[in-house]
DNA sequence: GTGGTCTAGACCACG
DNA sequence: GTGGTCTAGACCACC
């Protein structure tokens, strides 16, 4: 469910947070939900215990999950997320979106690859469309 | 034509990085150009001069930047860009727009205002679709 | 009693776990003293009851709450709270503190602002001080 | 000028953000100025490369350090530091010095063993006060 | 030379 | 069993 790729030139526990990060959004794994423990998820994907324990530190010090000595780690809910203020949330949320299409033009994609490729993470993240398999 | 938000709790330099990513990737400035010296550029956004001088660093390591001593900071050609092999760049890309799209689920963006977000920020880079709306 | 702020960026049960420590502190609650249940705190303060349910839990784990099934949640009496080695507990205070003071000082609070701030939180926790003001 | 105990509880690279938190505090090293190389703070310090480089990393994220590979590791200038709205960081501050006194009372030491220990500790950070040394 | 990352393996505290 | 921390030592990328 997880995927890795230990070839790529972003770091390892990066990827692991923005993974997470994608499972929780999608639903995935949701409120409550546990996640493996550091050792399992490690040997899992052949990794060190230190880069999970990493990724879990980070998305824990970011408010996503929740984990203590002898417990496990889990999802937080939703609410005990902080957001901050609407219009704040708005910037971070239009920050990051430009920061990823400014990314896939400097890549050298096109509008309609950049298009494609979003559509396809859509549909990951909010299940399929309706509107993107009748048009083409 | 830049635009920064000293209320938000996005780094200012982060800020300053992905808007000048914008600019160079919507082709606004192009390859040659010369960026306003940091003094300039800082004291017309009204933010210190430190701060404008670590983007400019910043996109200077990332291969965008080329600034020398007495050369003024101008804009690297595309080809000159360390952009590594494809499938590293397809991955950089998808773990970019994966994050943006987690983001904005996460901060309980629906998925329609997510796709509008996202049009409207294609069409400033890309320039208008003629899909999503037919006055243009 | 208990004062928490939705707008502030410190997470909710990191406010609810030092709001509940100042009045273990302050004597405002005793030893032997219930808590209010989680799910009547958390309609109380307008929050998720995770929420209160995670200050509980930081709060035992650091041995100043007991909860267990049935009995409710208590404050735990001073004797029975392990301290660890009176060396230790020194360095644990100071450095505590030395973390307030450079927060505050890193936050631009000059000296007597500080000194003020002290002052009001330090009354609130022992009683009014008789070198400060006259009229309490 | 940095002291860790590598016997207290509290994990050394926590003490060691604490540290240096503190001599920016008090100016001891000011903005611009370069921290000594994670290698030989840790020689120094008798303590793992690892730890010293999770502490300057805690700090880079925190916005008080800025490191680059190759570069060094400095102070960065008060104006890059985020710190948000006013409101927001009394708020901060207040429970960062609430925490405070509150295991100082917890601990056991009397309101006036609390004050020493403060002006001890503020004299460290604003230099000697006027006020202190007459009265007693 | 610098910081950043990852691995391997150990120990601790908690449940 | 869990996560948290620390060490030792390696490699990388950058300057």
């Amino acid at each position: 469910m997880i995927s890795i790729s230990l070839a790529s030139d972003v770091p390892i526990h990066d990827q692991l947070v923005a993974e997470i990060r994608r499972l929780i959004a999608a639903g995935t794994i949701a409120a409550g939900d546990e996640l493996p423990p550091v050792r399992q998820l490690a040997a899992d994907l052949g990794i060190n215990l230190n880069t999970v324990a990493r990724a879990y530190r980070d998305l824990t010090d970011a408010g996503l999950l929740s984990s203590s000595r002898g417990r496990g780690t889990v999802v937080m809910s939703g609410t005990e997320r902080p957001t901050g203020e609407p219009a704040q949330v708005r910037r971070r949320i239009e920050s990051s979106i430009s920061s990823a299409l400014s990314d896939a033009k400097l890549a050298g994609l096109s509008r309609d690859q950049t298009r494609d490729l979003i559509n396809t993470m859509m549909a990951r993240l909010w299940g399929p469309s309706c509107e993107e398999g009748a048009s083409p």
